[in-house]
DNA sequence: CGCCTTTGACCGGCGC
DNA sequence: GCGCCGGTCAAAGGCG
C-alpha cells in the first residue's frame, strides 16, 4: 500500500509539475486552475464527508463478521490512505496556487519594469529639453539664438553694461521695416528710454508673425487698436505692449493666461487705485511694491477685453531693495520645465516717432496655459538687463 | 492695530 | 482754456 500511495503521489506531483513548468500564458493558468478545482473537489469531498459523518465512508458493518476481519483492516487502511491523499492533494493545491501567484507576480514585475524604463526615458528626454531651453535663454552661450536687447537711459544699468548688451544685439524692429534707425544718433538727440527686446528662434513662422505684428504696429500707433488688430490677426499668439507717457522708467508689459486676480511674481504689492480705462470695460488695478518702503516699482494689472483669461501686467520702475526670499525661491524652483514650450519675447517700439514708446512686450500666452509662477523664471533669466524684474 | 482694498476726488499731461 | 483721460491720493471700511 505504501508503494501505491507513493506512486499516487508521484503521479500527481509529476502531473502538477508538468502543468506548472513552462506555463506562463493565461490559458495555461486557466487550465491549471480548472485541473486543480476538479482535483480539489474530488479529493476534498471524500475527506470532508468522512469528517462530517464521524466514521469512515462506506465502511461496511463489520461487527460479528469474523470472516471479513482482514478485509475490514484493509478497507480501513485504504480509507485512511485516501484521507491522507486528500490532505496531500490540498497541500499540493496550495503549493500550485502559490506557484501560480509567483508567475503572475513575475509577469507583473516585467510590466512594471517596462513602465519604469519608459518613465526613465521620458525623464531623460525632459532633461534634454530643459537643457535646450536653458541654453536658449542664455544668449551668450548660444550664438544661434539671437536675443536682442537694447537699453537706453535705463537707470538700472551702467554704461558698460549697456555697451555690453548692445554688443550682442541688433535692433530688429526699426531696421527690418525700413524705419529710420535711431541707434546711430539716439545718444545725441534722444534721451528717452528706448527698450527693445526680441527673441529669434529657428522658427521662420514666428519671424513672419513678428514681422506682421511690426507692420500693424507701425500703421496704428494707438495702443488699444494695435492690440485688437494683433489679436484678430493672430489669435493663437497674443501680444501686448507698454506705453509710457512722460516718465523715463523702464516698463514692460506681460500678457499671460492667468485665472487669479494677479500673477504671483514673488513680490509683495499693495493696491492703491483702480480705474476703468477707455476701450476696456475691465478695470485696471494699480499696485505698488511694498517689499521695501519707498520702492518705486509699480504695476498695472488689467484683463484683456478680448480674452478675459489673459491678464495684462505692466511693470514699471526699479526695485530699490533685494528681492524677497519668495521671489528668489520661485525663480529658482520654477524651472524651465514649467515654461510653455514656446514663449516669445516680443518687441517694443524703439524710438518710433509718434508710436507707442518705451515699452517691452513679454507674451507668455502662446498655445497654452500660463503657470503664474513662470514669470520669475523668465524675469530672472533677464535680470541682468532688467533689474526691476524679480530675479535670483 | 496694522495692513489691505475700495472708491471718489484730485492732479497733470495732452489734444482740440 | 477746457475737457478728456490716465494715474495717484487718501479716507473709509474690512479683515486677521
Amino acid at each position: 500500500m505504501e508503494i501505491d500511495l507513493s506512486l499516487k503521489i508521484d503521479a500527481r506531483e509529476s502531473k502538477d509539475r508538468s502543468l506548472m513548468q513552462g506555463n506562463s500564458s493565461q490559458e495555461d493558468h486557466k487550465a491549471v486552475d480548472l485541473q486543480h478545482k476538479e482535483h480539489r473537489q474530488d479529493t476534498t469531498m471524500a475527506a470532508t464527508r468522512e469528517a462530517e459523518d464521524g466514521a469512515p465512508l462506506e465502511l461496511p458493518t463489520l461487527q460479528g463478521n469474523d470472516k471479513t476481519k482482514d478485509q475490514v483492516g484493509n478497507a480501513d487502511v485504504e480509507i485512511r490512505t485516501r484521507a491522507l491523499v486528500a490532505i496531500i492533494d490540498v497541500y499540493f493545491f496550495q503549493l500550485s496556487m502559490l506557484q501560480m501567484e509567483m508567475i503572475r507576480m513575475r509577469e507583473e514585475n516585467k510590466v512594471l519594469r517596462k513602465e519604469v524604463e519608459k518613465t526613465l526615458q521620458d525623464y531623460n528626454d525632459l532633461r534634454m529639453e530643459f537643457a535646450v531651453v536653458i541654453q536658449q535663454n542664455n544668449p551668450m552661450k548660444d550664438p544661434g539664438i539671437s536675443l536682442s536687447v537694447s537699453l537706453k537711459g535705463n537707470e538700472g544699468l551702467n554704461q558698460e553694461q549697456q555697451r555690453g548688451n548692445e554688443r550682442n544685439l541688433n535692433i530688429v524692429n526699426n531696421r527690418r521695416h525700413g524705419l529710420p534707425s535711431q541707434d546711430d544718433n539716439d545718444d545725441e538727440e534722444n534721451h528717452e528710454l528706448g527698450l527693445s527686446l526680441t527673441l529669434k528662434t529657428s522658427s521662420s513662422q514666428r519671424e513672419i508673425r513678428q514681422e506682421d505684428r511690426n507692420k500693424v504696429f507701425q500703421e496704428t500707433p494707438d495702443a488699444e487698436s494695435v492690440q485688437h488688430k494683433l489679436q484678430q490677426t493672430h489669435s493663437s499668439v497674443i501680444t501686448s505692449h507698454a506705453v509710457s507717457t512722460s516718465n523715463r522708467k523702464a516698463r514692460v508689459s506681460v500678457r499671460a493666461r492667468c485665472q487669479t486676480a494677479t500673477m504671483n511674481d514673488g513680490c509683495q504689492w499693495r493696491k492703491y487705485g483702480q480705474k476703468i480705462a477707455k476701450g476696456n470695460p475691465c478695470p485696471r488695478a494699480y499696485y505698488r511694491c511694498t517689499v521695501a518702503p519707498g520702492c518705486p516699482v509699480r504695476k498695472q494689472v488689467q484683463r484683456c477685453f478680448d480674452d478675459m483669461s489673459i491678464l495684462i501686467t505692466t511693470y514699471e520702475g526699479t526695485h530699490n531693495h533685494p528681492l524677497p526670499v519668495g521671489a528668489t525661491a520661485m525663480a529658482s524652483t520654477a524651472s524651465s520645465s514649467a515654461l510653455p514650450s514656446t514663449f516669445m519675447l516680443l518687441y517694443s517700439s524703439h524710438g518710433v516717432p509718434n508710436g507707442p514708446s518705451k515699452g517691452m512686450v513679454l507674451s507668455l500666452t502662446n498655445n497654452g496655459h500660463f503657470d503664474n509662477q513662470i514669470l520669475p523664471t523668465v524675469l530672472s533669466a533677464h535680470h541682468q538687463a532688467f533689474p526691476w524684474m524679480p530675479s535670483r
